[in-house]
DNA sequence: CGGTATCGGGATAACGTTATCTCAATCGGC
DNA sequence: GCCGATTGAGATAACGTTATCCCGATACCG
């Protein structure tokens, strides 16, 4: 028994499907599925009807072929498996504004970036976010040039001129450096992640002017390199040993926070800590972590916002927006340096 | 000046334009474009310098209607913002397999759910992997029968028959309750998830079959209801209190293992703890946190494999896959009842 | 009552691909 | 040197939408 002998067998309905069930013309149908007003009241019933009885669906490849537009932002992130809080605020946004975003991940590859986002631009979505590795972006310029609205997120796309909002990075160091001197602290260290990624780098250079703004030149309070434990707790030991121990330590990221913790955890328990990102764990700690964290909310709006001014007029002049920090004071840095 | 004078104005070049430029057919790009091997090298190569000179990339949209297919497959998580290691694995063995993951997050309400999964069926994504929410799917049904393939993840999609892979709850929890036991613990309490969500719920009975096994009714053990921090606070209170307090607790996810750890920090450091699913901070706790760990891997791998099988041949017959669990001891789940 | 707005709805042509069919040209075998 | 097989490449028709025209019917105005 053919429950629905109109259709095509194997196939899943059309508008010309739906026309033949209803008795009128294709165009009728493309009418009342766009609720175009010039439709009279029966024969929007009897589509209507005939939608139903044969679940019709419209087919969002035909119609974004047809249309030039599909209604699709892609998100290009550096990884959906870890902790990402903007890609929250950016599903948010785009959802108000009647968009969809698909997202997937880069896993910080150059590679996988590449195809991730080359896959994006030829199922033409109408623009990308990207949250670019630190690698070249040549294959970028013919996209852009064929139109790609693009925005870049937390890091900028080296050597091009592109939309991208970014953390104030600079701020966030120097507010946590002037916490921790507030607190009596004048040896500060700073562990940070491998200088070649573009925030580390910025926060890196934005801490050795705090220290040179101290007064002290002490190129041994800043260790940077690749995120290997060895590495940090190799660090922190020589930051904390020695002559002028550093009393106090700033970490360059959610991670290096983490490491840092563990390793004071059997080494040190009067060290103060200032961490850069804030996570979950940050008030699992005792004492519970103080943190410089960024404005997921506000990076997420802003990065939609342009994209879609983009996407509406893509001779908009190129915008650099860097959203403000704060300090979220909880404990671990405003503890007293240690008497020497 | 016109740089590229032989493409329309303001739109990306087709293969009507690198024909043209090449001086070929239209049908002779196309089997350049996808490798044909009946063009002369000749041609090939006048296509390609075409290509090249116009930019051209070619149109998914127009591939995926004509083809029938698009080389999709769509993610509907409960969140992208927050850990999701399957999602990991889940974009490895799709890439591994040709075929690019789009995801977006349903946020656990049932409309965004819905309408994100509509959306991509729209989008005629070859299939779709879905992190169910717990309520009604009746939505689905016509998407299944018009020929959607689906593969629910960690919760069954309910009232359904869809394949679907979980992790092996009970199992999970009656590691945990036998590897306390083995220590030496008599009393252990469970601080679950509400009892709605079908993985809380399935934990939550596995743990009363284990207190019944055991001997005990003790209903008093076990604290379920919504992740709300007084609530677990005063689960925890109650249970660590009275003339029989319990000696060990076990958490039912993540964010309870948290939770029950903070609230440890000031009010008790002689309980031992086995969390359920396994997280970055898992170490980073004195001691170390033992956990059932769910196997992020198989589950991505499995889920992908039983999605392409489906979607492969859509007659395949409803399966359920129950992926194992691991104990990971770590130490806070090895430490020995404190004297009574 | 004739002519022209007005409105509802149908035929048909895109959108940018790929598949089918056809045909011209080349090659080998006897 | 002729014929069938093979190869290379073009014309044309889909795929499922929406947009542009156009036409027939009713309503309205002079």
């Amino acid at each position: 028994m053919q429950e629905k002998p109109r259709t095509r067998k194997g196939r899943r309905p059309t508008m010309v499907d739906v026309a033949r069930e209803a008795g009128v013309a294709l165009r009728t149908v493309s009418r009342v599925v766009n609720d175009d007003a010039t439709v009279g009241a029966e024969l929007v019933e009897r589509v209507r009807s005939a939608i139903a009885a044969l679940d019709y669906r419209p087919d969002e490849r035909a119609r974004h072929l047809r249309l030039g537009v599909t209604g699709t932002l892609g998100a290009a992130v550096r990884q959906l498996s870890h902790v990402n809080p903007v890609l929250r605020a950016v599903e948010r946004a785009a959802r108000a504004a009647g968009l969809m975003v698909l997202a997937a991940s880069t896993e910080d590859d150059e590679k996988i970036e590449r195809h991730v986002v080359e896959s994006m631009c030829r199922r033409r979505f109408d623009g990308i976010l990207l949250e670019p590795i630190g690698a070249d972006h040549g294959y970028l310029v013919p996209e852009l040039a064929a139109g790609l609205s693009l925005v870049a997120v937390d890091r900028p796309v080296l050597g091009l001129e592109v939309d991208c909002v970014l953390s104030d990075n600079v701020a966030g160091i120097e507010t946590a450096f002037a916490h921790l001197v507030a607190h009596g602290h004048r040896r500060i260290a700073y562990i940070g992640d491998d200088e070649r990624i573009y925030t580390a780098q910025e926060r890196a250079t934005a801490f050795r002017a705090c220290l040179r703004a101290q007064g002290g030149a002490a190129d041994a309070m800043i260790h940077t390199g690749p995120i290997q434990r060895e590495r940090i707790h190799h660090a922190l030991e020589s930051a904390l040993s020695g002559p002028d121990p550093a009393t106090a330590v700033i970490t360059g990221n959610a991670t290096l926070s983490v490491e840092t913790v563990r390793w004071f955890r059997d080494h040190a328990d009067d060290v103060a800590i200032v961490g850069f990102d804030d996570s979950e764990l940050a008030t699992l700690l005792r004492p519970d972590l103080t943190v410089v964290a960024q404005d997921d909310a506000a990076i997420g709006d802003t990065a939609i916002t342009m994209l879609r001014t983009r996407i509406a007029d893509p001779a908009t002049p190129v915008r650099k927006v860097t959203v403000p920090v704060t300090l979220q004071a909880r404990g671990s840095g405003e503890t007293p340096p240690k008497r020497t």
